[in-house]
DNA sequence: TCATACCCCATTTTT
DNA sequence: TGGGGTATGA
């Protein structure tokens, strides 16, 4: 779809000299019904894949050769993706513009910088993340003298924050009487509240509660926003809350030339506050609205879209929509069942790579959506057995990473003193016997004066409880801050090389760290100096310490999603949001999971998984795959999985419908069989319409998956790409050779491999039960040589065996599953 | 004060 | 399974 966008030409020139032809042509009539409207409000409704984002980006263009002046318009997006994306394609059309766009949040920090005083910051205020808010959480837990007995920190803060989504103050949220947690919470709030605002610090709901208040507050202020941004432009509007509502509204009252653009079909974040009404009233907020409505799909395969539209038509609270496209068929939309987590994360690493041998697929086209990170394990598992690239979108992120932090505390203690979250961390990082008694006085003292903490340790020498050696340390501490604050000025890269210098970081790090195979402490820090370079580099002027802070605290993970590096992509289904892919697995769509038990009392909350699972399908191109499986471990222990309700609300007469007919023996290589037989007379939910609703093996679409199996291709290594060519090319044997047709249909294509004699290659093809081993039999293990089993317990994966090495010596213990483990003599007592 | 060990906890989604 | 918090010992 982009590649359409990409060839309007337009002549170079000076001023905002925009091609016409370019914004209009090739518009449907209902986009161009949008994009020709400038003013008054406006609501878009825009299906998945309805070219929204070329019609928000045509709309700017249009309206600055109307004569709007750039710096009127604002365009608000949730995500810096979204953000960079609408930027990236704007200046096609219109290059070099100052139209604001960016995150709702980046625009309130902007705006608080300008009005701090007027809600009791001042412009330097710190941003918290979450692990400072958590932290900062806990304190005022402490200081209210609450206790946690019957609210964990987190429901307080859960509560606390949607309190201020909703802009309920502390005051108010007291005169609410409710929940036990959000009582608690109540207390709580004020307190966290004070000390933010003493750290001179802001968490992230903070930023729009502030800036809400503010434009509530000070008519003046809200009347020269208003009319500085005549025009504003709100994205995925769907995903509001009430700040954010009121935000946008009260800057359009003298000018409502407000354009909102969203889906009420994925809306996918109510747990987050995010009110659908907010979409849903727009016409009863704005009664001359102009509404648009963008049905046509340009991504998917009919076959896909016909799926998400039946599976979304359940759903009650929405603005129906008629979803359709001009797009060829293509493959039918599988559901697919597998035995459990493990051969569908198996058997989905093989597909990618048989469809990738087949020579029409590479591993960027491919994606993985899950309901819950903790499920990408399996799966990332698989993928690597395979030599398969890919990405976990929520993987460890760079700024979380604990040198990472580290050196960002003391950035933020430089430029905020206050920032007491950030004085906590550094204060005995490197360490420098400042242990947690002194911490602790430290902060009592600070919490009776109600200082700041660094106040508290330069009046260290007032504090009777201190030691004398505690008040030494202390003192040293506040002149290493002291030399350090000196630097603030100077260029970013000087004073991170000065910071790490001085604390002697570098050191504390060799001597501290424990080598991990994927994270590298001091590569880290290196990266980070780099991105320190990189931010002096982009901003000459105006590169400022709380500018760098302030970008850095805004960033998130998924902004770090890569299309640009060839890798099959894994992520949650809300992570996939505003994305598209060729081909898309969802797996583990099975009860309690989507919809998640949590969600499944209330209907609000069961259609918006309803909605969760209609975004990930709409996600695919070409092709793609549910699955769900009858077994699924997931902390630990294994449990019977049943198929999400949704699957039976999809047109299955339209879909291949595969049932695993693994054996059912693979993990019974005990005896008792813990796993019901009947698990096909699990019972789905009361059908409620016409049309089957059991699941049944669909016996025409089993030929033809065989027929797609992929033929063997020599060369298919060869043209794996070589960006990822270091993680490829240990690409198995296996996938060399041809899957065999069996007369009984199996599900898994069985590799036929050479010789399988460690346990773990037998579990991952499924050919000898885990049985064969047994107490008393000799195996031998790549470090510790040969040994006897003496004991065997759990099942499955989870099979453990005690292995004696030499007389004398204790006993180790291995996972059968992963345990390369040979089978000297399976005779055994 | 620090480091290690252990135990127990809870387990959704994230700007 | 694992991360975080706490108990314990050096």
């Amino acid at each position: 779809m982009t590649a359409v966008f990409r060839s309007c030409p337009f002549p170079a020139g000076s001023g905002i000299l925009i091609d016409m032809d370019a914004i209009t042509k090739n518009l449907t009539p209902a986009q161009a019904d949008a994009v020709t409207h400038v003013d008054g409000p406006l609501l878009i409704i825009a299906g998945p894949g309805s070219g929204k984002t070329r019609v928000v980006t045509h709309r700017i263009a249009y309206m600055l050769n109307q004569g709007v002046r750039p710096w009127q318009i604002a365009a608000l997006t949730f995500t810096n993706k979204a953000a960079d994306e609408m930027r990236m394609r704007v200046n096609l059309l219109a290059p070099d513009q100052p139209v604001w766009m960016g995150t709702f949040h980046r625009f309130c920090a902007q705006q608080l910088r300008r009005y701090a005083s007027f809600v009791g910051l001042s412009e330097n205020y710190s941003i918290y993340d979450m692990a400072d808010s958590r932290s900062a959480m806990k304190r005022a837990i402490q200081a209210a003298g609450v206790s946690t007995s019957h609210a964990t920190p987190e429901q307080i803060s859960s509560a606390i924050s949607k309190a201020k989504n909703r802009l309920i103050t502390p005051e108010s949220m007291q005169q609410q009487s409710g929940r036990a947690s959000d009582t608690v919470a109540a207390r709580v709030y004020p307190v966290y509240q004070e000390q933010l605002l003493l750290a001179n610090a802001v968490d992230f709901d903070d930023l729009l509660y502030h800036f809400a208040r503010l434009l509530r507050e000070n008519p003046e202020v809200r009347g020269e926003l208003d009319a500085k941004l005549k025009y504003i432009m709100v994205d995925e509007y769907q995903d509001t809350n009430l700040a954010q509502y009121a935000i946008v509204r009260a800057m359009s009252v003298d000018h409502p030339n407000l354009a909102v653009t969203g889906d009420p079909d994925q809306s996918i974040y109510g747990w987050r506050g995010a009110d659908l009404n907010n979409i849903l009233d727009f016409e009863k907020d704005y009664p001359n609205v102009k509404t648009v409505r963008l049905e046509q799909n340009y991504r998917s395969t009919p076959n896909i879209l016909a799926v998400a539209d039946q599976l979304i038509r359940h759903n009650r609270r929405r603005k129906s929509k008629e979803l359709f496209t001009d797009n060829p068929d293509g493959d039918n939309v599988i559901l697919r069942q597998y035995q459990d987590g493990y051969e569908e994360a198996d058997a989905i690493a093989d597909e990618i790579a048989a469809q990738m041998i087949a020579g029409n697929a590479e591993p960027r086209d491919f994606a993985i959506f899950c309901r819950m990170n903790a499920l990408t394990r399996s799966l990332e598992h698989a993928l690597r057995n395979r030599g398969l690239p890919y990405q976990i979108v929520n993987g460890v992120e760079f700024y979380q990473r604990k040198e990472v932090k580290d050196l960002l505390a003391y950035l933020h203690l430089i430029n905020n003193p206050s920032h007491d979250v950030a004085l906590q961390r550094v204060i005995n990082t490197p360490t420098r016997s400042i242990g947690a008694t002194t911490v602790g006085r430290l902060q009592k003292f600070a919490d009776d004066q109600r200082i700041p903490m660094l106040e508290a340790a330069r009046r260290a020498d007032e504090i009777d409880t201190l030691s004398k050696r505690s008040k030494t340390m202390v003192r040293s501490f506040v002149s290493l801050y002291e030399r350090l604050r000196k630097k603030a000025t100077e260029s970013l890269e000087d004073l991170v090389r000065y910071l790490v210098e001085e604390t002697k970081y570098i050191a504390f790090l060799e001597r501290t760290s424990v080598e991990k195979e994927d994270s590298n402490p001091i590569e880290n820090v290196d990266e980070f100096l780099s991105a320190a370079v990189e931010f002096d580099r982009m901003h000459p002027e105006d590169g400022s310490l709380e500018a760098f802070l302030e970008q850095v605290a805004l960033v998130s993970d998924t902004d770090k999603f890569e299309d640009s590096n060839n890798r099959v992509t894994l992520m949650t289904l809300h992570a996939a949001k505003g994305l598209e892919f060729p081909r898309v697995f969802v797996i583990a769509v099975e009860d309690d999971l989507l919809p998640h038990y949590r969600s499944k009392q209330d209907d609000q909350q069961l259609e918006e998984e309803r909605r969760l699972l209609f975004v990930g399908i709409t996600r695919a191109k070409q092709w793609l795959q549910l699955s769900y499986a009858k077994r699924r471990s997931m902390r630990g222990d294994i449990r019977v999985a049943i198929p999400s309700m949704f699957l039976s609300e999809l047109p299955r007469a339209d879909m291949n419908v595969i049932e695993s007919f693994a054996d059912r023996d693979f993990f019974d290589d005990s005896g008792d069989d813990s796993y019901p037989d009947s698990w096909d007379l699990v019972q789905e939910p009361a059908p409620e319409e016409e049309g089957e609703m059991e699941y049944k093996a669909d016996a025409a679409a089993e030929p033809e998956e065989s027929a797609k199996q992929p033929k063997p291709s020599p060369s298919a290594v060869d043209r794996l790409p070589s960006t990822v060519s270091d993680s490829v090319s240990v690409i198995p044997d296996v996938y060399m050779d041809p899957p065999t047709s069996k007369s009984k249909p199996k599900q898994r294509v069985v590799p036929i491999a050479a010789a399988l004699t460690t346990a773990s290659e037998m579990m991952s093809s499924d050919r000898v039960p885990l049985g064969a081993y047994r107490e008393g039999c000799t195996v031998r293990h790549p470090e510790y040589g040969e040994g006897t089993i003496t004991e065997l317990t759990g099942r499955g994966p989870k099979r453990t065996a005690k292995i004696r090495f030499s007389d004398g010596e204790p006993e180790q213990t291995f996972r059968l599953a992963f345990a390369k483990l040979e089978l000297v003599d399976a005779s055994g007592a």
